[in-house]
DNA sequence: GCAATTAGTTGACGTAGATCAAAAGACCCG
DNA sequence: CGGGTCTTTTGATCTACGTCAACTAATTGC
């Protein structure tokens, strides 16, 4: 991820939460940062990071309506966006996993406009916007990384958008762990077997779905040999079946 | 909108296509350029905006996996975004009404993620983003602006994505009234008298609908007195109800 | 100015996924 | 370890919207 603080404080290198105590030595560094940026350049990008005690499964980052002040990254653990409409009614709009960014929907009105919360132990760091701006400000390959990393997300939305209006139930889940697979994949961690870290409620509610739906469609793909689920321990045996129902025309 | 181009060309000032020749005396800027930009940086940001001839309906501003270059806004007429996934399916991305910025998805990437299109004829500012990195270097309220655009585009996709997932046709088309209705408002037009730019289809494709479901969607808020509608001439007869069904929670 | 094409409306019917309901595991806490 | 709560699964039924189809009204092109 983008770093962890400058604080000497004694570092674990085998816990999870505490892999690493800077930007440079951090092993996410090359999911999250700017391949563009130089050496010197994550050494002014470290000065800025903070990094807090991990969070509890439950808490939360920050919350819908909070002044805006910071992005974070996801250093290890799991983060679930989500906002709430008028009617009381819950959007999960987001997942986020280790080397992740999360928080930039609240520079365009100084709010964030979702609330952030740990769907696991997770270790955060946290990036103040001031301070990417003033630095942005001074590394042009900085300036462009953030420029990129909103950009994507608007991307990654507006196919979110497309899987939502356009694609079944089947479509929409496979689609799901495909990602999921992809994002382990690029951590180096198993693209074929991971713990998926959030509730069946909250899977429905992110892709437009009900519990109940979710729950027929992944004993169906269980049945059709694509994959072992048990709770939420999961087995891709048809990664390319997976894929080729993910991206299906509807 | 952002700006129109040095040139000195003659300009007709009742013409709506060419009503202005520069950022400061464009009647749009107030929507389009930062609140916080001084006099002498929108003289600045003047020097690197281009207008090009109006496009005719149907014409591409650019078209998905084209390589990025600038981000454009839209002067006069309308913009459709839209991209085309592996099937061959349409989906509609956006609609962009003067005053709006459209390209922005291609940042991320360095290739448009949409095709943009005219839908009726429309004049369009470009702003080279290579340009708008360099200013936002020197000027910190422009990097800023910059930002919040991303930003905000960010928050308006969630929305969208809370729209489909959770609303109702009624709610969605009701929404999709609104919508258009403030934005109208916001450029000193009739928020309750105005022309929809796009089809029923497009409409549809928006807002994950049929064809089918959009026209009789329109019947019935056209029988419940809430709306006539002549083709694409809309008379809003009752803008609080269709804002209390748009935010509606399902 | 009149076919031909395209856009929109309306109706009848079908279906994917929602809703309702019940039961079986997990997990928590005293 | 045993009762309570929460999560997940599975089945039966319902419904909002899609699909198919027929018609009308614009718009285009010759």
């Amino acid at each position: 991820m983008i770093a962890v603080s400058k604080q000497n404080a004694p570092s674990n290198k085998n816990c999870p939460h505490n892999a690493a105590i800077n930007c440079t030595s951090c092993r996410l560094s090359a999911i999250c940062l700017p391949l563009a940026l130089a050496q010197e350049e994550i050494v002014q990008l470290d000065e800025i990071v903070q990094r807090g005690r991990p969070l509890q499964k439950g808490q939360h980052l920050y919350r819908e309506n909070d002044t805006f002040s910071s992005v974070f990254a996801v250093r290890s653990g799991s983060v679930k966006a989500y906002s709430v409409s008028d009617g009381g009614e819950e959007q999960v709009s987001g997942f986020y996993l280790p080397g992740e960014i999360i928080g930039m929907d609240g520079i365009g009105h100084n709010r964030y406009a979702n609330s952030a919360v740990a769907m696991e132990v997770s270790a955060i760091c946290e990036i103040p916007f001031s301070n990417i701006e003033d630095l942005s400000a001074k590394l042009p390959n900085m300036q462009k990384h953030f420029f990129k990393l909103l950009s994507q997300e608007i991307v990654e939305d507006q196919r979110h958008i497309t899987m939502l209006s356009k694609h079944t139930a089947d479509e929409r889940v496979a689609s799901l762990l495909v990602s999921i697979s992809a994002r382990n994949a690029r951590r180096n961690l198993s693209p074929l077997h991971f713990r998926l870290p959030m509730s069946r409620t909250d899977i429905g509610n992110f892709l437009g779905l009900t519990i109940e739906t979710v729950s027929r469609v992944f004993s169906r793909f269980a049945k059709q040999g694509l994959i072992l689920i048990d709770k939420k321990e999961l087995e891709v045996l048809d990664i390319d079946e997976l894929k080729r129902i993910a991206s299906l025309g509807h």
